[in-house]
DNA sequence: GAGGAAGGGC
């Protein structure tokens, strides 16, 4: 080991020149003396003990390695970086936190090299406190540890700091990179400041842009994600169009972007247009996923299972993303065999995939079952988590379990230690309100520790809905008006509640809200797939030339099935009319006339599938029960929340829905 | 000398 004092005016930039062959023990290894002055410690050419460790390093002995390193005088950086590599694998903090000691003993808490290391690896052992300390106290900062550490906050879903720091390097005159734009546009999604990060978000758009990085994949593709994650579809298709390069993960982040945001046919069209235009593309299980979703959104089944046929011919039915995407998909269309089955196939399973076969269940109706597998899932060690809680008590509240709901809401807690969010909550509102159990709905509320969300009055006026409670749902109304002013659907629920009590005074007031309001009704529409195409009903239809005749079909049908002693349901409509005008209306709802469509085109004996974008109305449900006997056929409608399964004048929901 | 983008269950 040489030591030997040098003039304080020498820098560390110039040391790598005049000590050439020793660069990776000297770049950092400044260290002040007591006396002030700058004492150099240049370690001798890497030691034998420096490669011992760094051979353990390479074997996985990192307990070994670190042993000897207390040995070592003289480690070098590489030898660090090594050890600190190890530290990830091993996933462990305490050695993490020995040899951080150590590298600040041999001076080289001022690498930057190291620093950046150091950052990401506490990162990684979820420890940001540490990776912030070890920015705090790195003063030459090169843009490695500016760009680690914005990824750290950012995985730690700290992106306010993110953008914070960011401005901060910017005003001191750092420069990006372009690794830099893809953690800064990440931070604002993780951002919980809402539009203020999207406005951030879009001042970066302009920095990349002005920097010249447009053809950039990565950052475009984030840049496309980025707006996607915020529901600006419109910002996210003008960023991909605009790209001159784009590869497989940019398609799939615009198709993951139309299936996220309710646009299921856009992310079906792109994701053929992607097999088309680039025929050297091929799909993977990232793009699957999307894919998948989109066909459960709209019920394309036949669509879906040539998608499956695709999965299992490039094997990618190992992959369980993929797999409980398949189950979910299924389950959506309405084949709940075919979902079980992959579920069964599936060589290995976790709780995720769990969760998707309990909520199938679930939507179809079949509470008990969805309980059955909670319960073996549960016996075979495996953990719930606080979504299996919401599928199950979906599951209950779907088939009217309210005891065994109420248990294993208490049982979230006292037997597994999950703390409920609010969107259990909205869960169990929903369970007992829908049970007409009202008044110990309002009491959940109310002994709630944090403020009610939207979900959770939503929930409550949605059961006022079913049950008629004008009081209860005033109340709720009341806050939902507040919690979220640009939704329609409650103005129009609590519209229907008064209707339904005659208040009609009272109605055409909450109907002059929405219209003050300027907010658009959801107009109701129906959908069914006849040989793999999706044809889209809906009650006023200029554009489908068929309506009229389709629409004289369901007026033939009632007519017949009123003589059977079908009696229409017209309640539910919204304006004081005479009966004949309010049964008018209630058959022009489009999911009778996708029934009609369906009995025109399907082949007999084959199964109607129908889905729906609003919850089933009293009248559909009574006349598609009644059809389900008069024509013989089986009906599967698929409303907003679930499965209804109508044969032989029954529905699957014995009417609780 | 180092680091980046898309996806599962409600």
């Amino acid at each position: 080991m040489f030591q030997f004092q040098t003039p304080q005016t020498l820098q560390p930039t110039i040391l790598p020149a005049l000590f050439h062959h020793q660069r990776h023990c000297i770049t950092a290894a400044f260290r002040p003396s007591p006396a002030s002055s700058v004492t150099l410690t240049i370690s001798s050419p890497t030691t034998n003990k420096n490669h011992s460790i760094q051979s353990l390093c390479r074997k996985g002995q990192l307990k070994q390695a670190i042993h000897l390193l207390s040995h070592e005088q003289n480690p070098t950086q590489y030898t660090y970086e090594l050890l600190l590599q190890s530290c990830v694998r091993e996933k462990s903090l305490a050695d993490a936190l020995t040899v951080h000691r150590s590298l600040i003993d041999n001076g080289f808490d001022q690498d930057p090299f190291l620093a950046t290391k150091l950052i990401t690896l506490y990162s990684e052992l979820d420890s940001i406190e540490h990776a912030r300390q070890v920015f705090d106290k790195t003063t030459h900062r090169t843009i490695y540890v500016w760009n680690a550490i914005f990824r750290a906050l950012s995985l730690s879903g700290l992106g306010e700091e993110v953008l914070n720091l960011y401005r901060r390097m910017n005003r001191i005159g750092m420069r990006s990179d372009r690794f830099t734009y893809t953690y800064v546009l990440k931070a604002c999604v993780v951002s919980d400041s809402g539009l203020s990060s999207l406005w951030a978000g879009k001042e970066i758009h302009a920095h990349v842009l002005r920097h010249g990085y447009e053809s950039q994949v990565h950052i475009m593709t984030t840049l496309v994600d980025m707006y996607a994650k915020f529901g600006c579809v419109e910002n996210a298709n003008l960023v991909f169009s605009s790209m001159p390069v784009k590869n497989l993960v940019s398609w799939s982040a615009l198709i993951a972007c139309f299936a996220k945001n309710d646009r299921p046919f856009e992310a079906l069209r792109l994701f053929r247009e992607m097999m088309l235009e680039s025929g050297d593309m091929l799909p993977n299980s990232v793009t699957m996923v999307s894919v998948l979703q989109a066909c459960a959104a709209v019920s394309a089944l036949d669509q879906g299972k040539l998608i499956h046929g695709y999965i299992l011919r490039k094997g990618l039915d190992s992959i369980l993303p993929v797999m409980s995407t398949l189950v979910t998909m299924y389950a959506r269309c309405g084949d709940l065999d075919l979902g079980k089955n992959v579920f069964n196939q599936m060589d290995k399973r976790d709780i995720v995939s769990w969760n998707s076969l309990i909520s199938s269940y679930g939507i179809h109706g079949l509470g008990s079952k969805a309980l059955a597998v909670f319960q073996e899932m549960v016996q075979l060690g495996i953990s719930p988590s606080p979504i299996s809680f919401v599928s199950v008590l979906g599951a209950c509240s779907h088939s009217g379990l309210v005891d065994e709901g109420k248990i294993l809401f208490d049982s979230m807690v006292t037997e597994y230690g999950i703390y409920p969010t609010m969107e259990h909550y909205a869960c169990m509102v929903d369970l007992l309100g829908r049970a007409n159990r009202l008044y110990e709905a309002a009491k959940i509320i109310a002994d709630m520790r944090d403020e009610p969300g939207p979900e959770v009055w939503g929930s409550l006026l949605g059961s006022c809905r079913i049950h008629c409670n004008v009081e209860l749902a005033e109340r709720a109304s009341r806050r939902l008006f507040e919690l979220e002013p640009r939704n329609a659907g409650n103005y129009v629920l609590l519209a229907d509640i008064y209707a339904e009590a005659k208040m009609w005074d009272e109605v055409k007031r909450v109907k002059k809200l929405l219209e003050a309001s300027g907010l658009q009704k959801v107009s109701g529409c129906s959908w069914i797939e006849v040989r793999r195409k999706i044809y889209l009903l809906k009650s006023v239809d200029e554009l489908n030339p068929q309506i009229e005749q389709i629409h004289a079909f369901v007026e033939n049908l009632s007519k017949e099935m009123m003589k059977k002693g079908y009696v229409p349901q017209t309640k539910d409509i919204l304006y004081d009319l005479d009966s004949e005008e309010k049964e008018r209306i209630v058959l022009g709802h489009s999911e009778k006339l996708a029934v009609a469509f369906g009995l025109i085109n399907c082949s007999k004996g084959e199964t109607i599938r129908i889905t729906k974008n609003l919850r089933l109305c009293e009248d559909c449900h009574s006349f598609t029960k009644f059809i389900s006997k008069f024509a013989d056929r089986e009906i599967l409608v698929r409303d907003i929340n679930r499965f209804h399964h109508f044969k032989d004048g029954e529905c699957s929901c014995k009417d609780y829905w």
